[in-house]
DNA sequence: GTTGGCATGTAACCGGTTACATGATTTT
DNA sequence: AAAATCATGTAACCGGTTACATGCCAAC
């Protein structure tokens, strides 16, 4: 088993191989565009990102032009050489722990608040996660079963999108239960 | 009430000037220490990020060099602008939405593995923030009161850690799910 | 023929990471 | 005298964001 060890920054390279194997050969505004409505929930990158990565990964020998379209559209697609480094880097890649978000400074920072502030603060952070749990349940509900043949998945892995409402959903109660509990000291 | 839009980048001047309010005037040595027992689980800085930004600061009048200490030793406070920003910031800045990460990356991707490799995937993934989780939970029990008279705060400020808590409870209870979830379509 | 979407790229900038570099003071 | 720790900085690099720039093709 060949231990191979990762730099943080070969995420977006895992994300577009992988994009790659579910969709198919496809062109980096392809690619960009299936970004904005899929792995977007979980990874962002633009286009001034994506194309000159794609150029890099072609060099490496991780995707291949496998043909030009009309208006100087490139068709990429996977190569076994990227199928492999996608599979080892799921297989035996540990995030890394560095983890960085405003909204846990600014619960860091909440005692510096006096309570009525801290209270009004959370309660636009609880309208906020409200709205956004809303939205994610929705999309879970738009479908049911996001694993389509072919396609490979509708608008967010089923899995992600999961994790990510379980976390909103542990977002909100910290918020309601912190207001409860300011409110019981005040 | 003035309207300010906050740059993304201004969490590390944030957490500085929160550092300083709560436990008074320090060297930028002071604050990269107690970045690293305190904020770290929230934002993280090395020294060579944050003595540059303290330079910065003071240009910007939002912290003042109070004292000169032995070798070289700059003592900062944080001025009246300094404390205003601070709590603009926190009463007025939303949280960017961005939300990046390589676990959540790996969650999305995980129906291109087949089921018993996921499986294990989900294992280690469970492993690891069990003791995450018990790190975390033991770090609350040793700073029961962990606002401290003088001090400001113990460890890790109780609201930011409260919520660590929990979100990484909702991730181990989604990878607990998810193997059950699997294993039963086995 | 003009508008709008398709399609690709480059450049400037900014924040964060790693490594380099230096010197003073205290401890052993 | 040597080692450890205090204390401050700089430089190179890398990833991500925003803005700039260009040209093709289809639809109206």
């Amino acid at each position: 088993m060949s231990r191979v060890s990762y730099s943080e920054g070969m995420s977006l390279r895992i994300a577009l191989l992988g994009l790659l194997t579910a969709s198919g050969p496809a062109s980096g505004y392809d690619l960009a565009k299936t970004f904005e409505t899929s792995v977007a929930h979980v990874w962002q990158a633009g286009h001034s990102q994506i194309y000159p990565e794609l150029a890099k990964m072609a060099a490496d020998g991780l995707v291949a032009v496998e043909a030009e379209g009309p208006r100087g559209r490139k068709i990429y697609t996977i190569t076994a050489e990227g199928s492999q480094e996608l599979r080892r880097w799921m297989l035996d890649h540990s995030p890394s722990a560095t983890y960085r978000s405003e909204e846990s400074l600014q619960a860091f920072l909440m005692p510096l608040l006096d309570p009525r502030e801290a209270i009004e603060l959370l309660q636009r952070m609880k309208v906020h996660y409200e709205t956004k749990l809303a939205q994610m349940e929705e999309l879970r509900r738009n479908h049911p079963a996001m694993r389509r043949k072919g396609e490979g998945w509708g608008h967010f892995g089923v899995y992600a999108l999961d994790l990510g409402i379980r976390r909103v959903r542990a977002t909100l109660e910290w918020a309601v239960d912190s207001i409860a509990d300011i409110e019981r000291r005040l």
